[in-house]
Order: structure tokens, then sequence, then C-alpha cells
DNA sequence: TGTACATCAGTGAACGCGCGTTCACTGATGTAC
DNA sequence: TGTACATCAGTGAACGCGCGTTCACTGATGTAC
């Protein structure tokens, strides 16, 4: 009647099912950040069963947690790449602000060009105690708020950033993007234009530039 | 057989069923953030059926929006309350710099004490060009925009902050305490002691002071 | 090289849940005469 | 002062929806002998 490739479950041995879960959810933040991550969905989309997923996430929620660590890898892919366009000069000090400042508008960029994972990233339950967690880093093997720590670091090394403000610096140039960003995408400054939201963040990182 | 009394539909015309159902959507807010105010959970605590709510408000999101629109009076309750707090000394400077400092205490006070009605107030679909609306003013008629506003105003007045960096200033400084609010109450520094985030926002203030 | 078997990644059906919203209605209230 | 009536704030029942999760199961695969 048959042979036997036509009757095999093709969805059998997925291959890499994982994979195709955190991608789909992955998705899903993207398109409506972390409330619109549904395992159900998720499934469908990796063409299983609904209860497949309970192989490999033990609930929502796991697939969730690993979705924002994903998106926080993304965050940092956006940061290292803004940090490694600024051209080196003769001038270590402009040098390293610079890169500060472009770290920052890599933050930025990433939250308004996908606010949706942006959400999944910074949103979701979990500790600054796990801020370094190798899930969370991007291609360069650092996680955001360690990219933003090494970027300190060479602040101080040039003598741009006193040692003694360098402890949690982090946590003032993080919160003040993070604002930016939050405000802009979700809430009452959202209905700011693209130019409006440039300069905003031209001189918000120059309060960061002379504060810090 | 029964007096009319005890005939008598003891919810109809219920008084101010509106606010009834506001005050419910509040508290489920203050409890559980936006996602926590349910239109069905309000009418159970209003004590009336389901479908009375549609009496009061177009939809879910109506009433939604009310209950983002209290939160934001409760803010600047809160902005305003540590605002005149600060006394006034024989140094207008120094007193405009505190208050403004102030400001963004009362502002990260309302966040952390009241994390659910923050989220309420700032992450419900809404325009800074609505943000003047009345229903958004605290009880001394202001709204946070409009209270952060008149401390910068200030500011420029006693001459602690240049007339050329007045304008849109309300971003920056707003955006400042915004990101940690929401980083503490929400996101990665959810673990953070209550003493760090209190040493936190005093530097935050610092660099806002030094920055603006 | 062949076969028996344990493993375990998937299926299929069902569950209880609570939601937002709509329908046709009831009956207390205030008002016009 | 009394009565007829329009108004409209509420009721009661029901809808369709999609979710997360659990149950008992099937059957392809890899491995031990």
């Amino acid at each position: 009647m048959t042979d036997t490739a036509a009757t095999a479950r093709d969805t059998y041995r997925h291959g890499d099912l994982r994979q195709a879960l955190l991608s789909a959810g992955i998705e899903m933040a993207r398109e409506g950040g972390p409330d619109s991550v549904v395992l159900r969905e998720a499934t469908r989309r990796a063409g299983v069963s609904p209860n497949a997923a309970y192989r490999h996430f033990a609930d929502r929620q796991a697939l969730l947690v690993a979705v924002s660590a994903s998106a926080q890898g993304f965050v940092a892919d956006s940061m290292e790449g803004a940090r490694y366009e600024v051209p080196t000069t003769s001038d270590p000090v402009l040098d390293a602000r610079a890169r500060l400042r472009a770290v920052g508008e890599g933050y930025l960029g990433f939250a308004r060009r996908e606010p949706g994972l942006f959400r999944a990233a910074f949103t979701v339950p979990d500790d600054l105690a796990n801020s370094g967690s190798p899930a969370k880093a991007g291609a360069f093997g650092l996680t955001p708020f360690q990219v933003l720590g090494a970027v300190l670091d060479e602040l101080v090394t040039v003598g741009a950033l006193p040692a003694e403000r360098r402890a949690n610096a982090e946590l003032l140039a993080w919160s003040t993007v993070h604002g930016l960003g939050m405000l802009v995408i979700d809430g009452p400054l959202r209905g700011l234009t693209d130019p409006v939201v440039d300069h905003m963040t031209s001189r918000l990182l120059d309060m960061v530039d002379r504060g810090l």
C-alpha cells in the first residue's frame, strides 16, 4: 500500500525541537513582547503537538526565560556592533568616551528597532546576580552588562573616569538609557518622532558624559 | 409576603458604579500591575453583574486608561509631597537644586512603594501629547510631567540651569529616574537591597545635578 | 550481521479555567401632565 | 397630589476563545548481546 517513508512520523525526532521552540518564542517576543510568547503557538510554529514542548521546557515560564536570555544576547550584539564601529584616534580619552556613547546608542537603537525583544530581555523575572550568565552573552561572549562594564573600565584606564566613581557606574549609565528606551517604546514618549528621539538620545548621552 | 424593601434590587442605582469600578481597577493594578486589571473582577468587587461595567466604560481598555490616569495622579502626589518637604533656605540656587532632587526621590519612592501602580501609570498606551490632561493631575492639580517642568523652570529662574538647556530637559531627568525605577521593580536590578537602591538613587541624582 | 529490547520524543484527546463581550430583558426612578 | 410613561442602570444567561497543562499512549531509534 504505502511505503515506509510515507507512514513514518515526520515530526518524530524533530532534530532540534528545543531550538525550534526557542526560535518560535523569539519570533513571538519580537512581534509583541514577552506576553506574546505563547507555548501552544510555539509548538504550532514548530509543527508539533502542544505537549511536545514539555519534553524541552518545564513550563511556559522556562521558555520565556530562555527567550529573554537570547534577547539579551541580541542587545549585547547591538552594543558591541556600535562599540567596534568607533574609530581609534590618537586621543585615547576621546576614544573611550566615544565608545561609552556608542554603547548607549547601540542599546537605545536596539530598543527602538526591536521593542518586543527589548521588553522580553529586561522585563522578565531575573536578577542582576545572573547578569553574567553565558546564556545572555552575544556573539562576542559578553552580556550587555559586561559590555557596559568593559567600556567603563576603559574610561578608568585612560583617566577619563575617577576610579572612586567606577563602582556600580554601570547602574547609572544603564538607568539613563533604559529609561529613555522604555518611555519611548512603551510609555508616554511613544509619540515622539525619530529625529526628536535621536536628538534626545544625544543630549542624554551628553548628560551622562558630563555627570558620570 | 415580603415587603417592598426585601424584593428591591439593592444593586440598582449603585450610586457611583463608575467610581467603584475605577477604585477596584486601581486596587487590582496596585496588586499586580496593568495586566491584573480585569473587567469581570472589577464588577465582582463592586458587587454587580459583569456586563454592568459596559454602562460606564466602553471596554476593558477604557477602564485601564482611567486607572492609568489615576495612577499618574498618585505619582504626582508623591512628587509634590517630596517637593514641598524641602525647607527654604537663604540660598535659592541650592533650594531649587534640592527640589529637583526631591522630585526625583518622590518619583522613585513611588515606584518602589507601589510598583504595580507605577507600571500602570507609565506602561499603558498614551502619548506625551496628553501628558497635561487633568485626569492625570494629583491633588495639587499638576501631572507628573508638569511637576517636573515646574521645578526645572525654577532652576532657570534662579540661574542654576542655562535657559538654552531648558527645552525638553524634562525628558532627560525623567528618563534617568524612570530607568532606575523600571530596572529595580521589574527588571534585572530587582534583587538589589533597599540601602543599595537608596545609594544608587543618590548617585543618580548627583549625576543629573552635574550633567543636566 | 541479526534480533530483542529499553528508551524516550513525540501523539491525541481532554481538562478546567477565566476572560471579554453580546443578547434580550426587567424594573426602579424621575418627570410631564 | 396623583398617575402614566419614558428612561436607563442594572440582571441573567450565554457565546466563543485560547490558554497551560495532564493523561495514557505509540512507535522510531540506538544499543546490547
